[in-house]
RNA sequence: AAAGAAGAUAAAAUGUCUGCCCGGCACCUACUUUGAAAGUCUGAAAAGUAGGUCUUUCAAAGUAGGUGCUGGGAGGAAAGUCCGAACACCACAGGGCAGGAUACUUCCUAACGGGAAGUCUUGGUAACGAGGAGCCAGCUCCACAGAAACAAACCUCCAGCACCUACUUUGGGUGUCUGCAAAGCAGGUCUCUCAAAGUAGGUGCUGGGAAGGGUGAAAUGGUAGUGUAAGAGACUACCAGGUUUCGGUGUGAACCGGAAUGCUCGGAAAGCCUUAUCCGGUGCAAUGCCAAAUAGGAGAACAGGCCAGCCCGGCCACAUUGUUCUCGGGUGGGCAGCUGAAAUCGGUCAUUAUUAUGAACUCUGAAGAGUAUAGCAAUAUCCGGUUUAGAUAAAUAGACAUUAAAUUGCUUGUUAGGCGAUUUACAGAAUUCGGCUUAUUAUCUUCUUUGACA
């Protein structure tokens, strides 16, 4: 598994995917050909301050490193922090992040 | 006990599992360079010798990756990016204008718009807080209300003139009444009317005056008297303030005491402005370096390509072409800058210097000053210690459990405990320091006022 860093991988992303919903996340995934899981973070300004931005990162990431089976690995994947994800709880956004990932 | 004021400190703890970033050491793998040895192929006048090529092995260094062990890893505000610096680059003979910032005094400081102490004004019963150049240079503004917001006069006050009304007095006329026989004349506690004078009131005009009323955030000193047509610092006494000046104290802002002068002056300079002082610009995305692919640029060398096994021949190109090499610019990327510093704590046995305080005594009208040593404090010096992140889609954590604290619910055997629930703030380094401002949880110390009890 790698991160998405560049701004052009981004906007690659943006204008060719599909998208997913959950309650707290939004998921923009993209086929590659690669045999590796690429995935990219965004968590904007409405969510909170720097503070909430950082532990909501940290956990997404460490949900990723815990479920590292369940990952498809030829896939890019946005993941967007909706507004009200800041003041979830932890279950809630295990919960939300394994249905995104099992549809 | 309640309500306040000032300051200081800390920024919940422990464990389990799973992880992140930076460094150190050891080992392993790969590559590069250097050296040594062996072999191989070559090989300079002579030597298959020196040297060289390639391969293998060993050693050292470096780079990259991996494994193991080990060390370190967010804040008091990391925030806002508001001041001041370091550092880097650019600009710069000197001076002025413009622009910006600051504005009581002394001291601290690398510097500051920061801090300390003092001083004045001001808010508060107080602890304590807030503020500080200049509206006697010029201009401008002062909502609403009000006559007027700085030059005047609405009501009121006073004087004069004109007009109107009422009344009084005097005089004239008509009527009426009475008297005389009548014409007529005379008279009146009568009526109407005309004129003059006076008194009172009203209106208007002219002048005096700025005391009173009312408006406003703000209206040009206050009280009492003299004075006047009415009034007014116009004059007098006392009070308040200003200005000038003398003496004293203090480094100074300033303070204390005296004298003269009727001088009595609106506010706003977070309005223009005046005065004084300071300020070159851009910020680590500074700056320096390495440098791929692709495209294009410059330079050098070569002359080709297709048909064919080769030659001849034919076709294309004939220099703005093709191939190869080199160069510099630039993009993605990477390295350095990059983290130890104007840091911080303690000590005083002893040393030195400076500053402040200071029991006591003396002087003074007061403010205050002087003498002088012990002790104590601060700063510097000196001595000893402590800490000291370096990420880059951005590490320093995620989850769970226990404990602690606070709030709250239920409950019991109620100065106490048990069982639950919730909460544990504000907030995340980005070149580095010194400050300021803002956000915010808890605790402690000192002080003030009020109340209660002894």
């Amino acid at each position: 598994m790698r991160f998405i860093t560049s701004t052009r991988e981004y906007l690659e992303i943006y204008n060719n995917n599909t998208k997913s919903e959950g309650d707290l996340f939004i998921f923009l995934k993209k086929k590659i050909s690669e045999d590796i899981l690429a995935v990219g973070i965004v968590v904007s300004k409405k969510v909170g301050k720097a503070v909430i931005r950082n532990k909501l990162k940290r956990r997404i990431k460490a949900f990723l490193r815990e479920n590292i089976n369940i990952h498809p690995t030829n896939e890019k994947i946005i993941i967007i922090a909706r507004s009200v994800a800041g003041n979830a709880a932890w279950q809630e956004i295990k919960k939300d992040l394994t249905m995104l990932f099992g549809t």
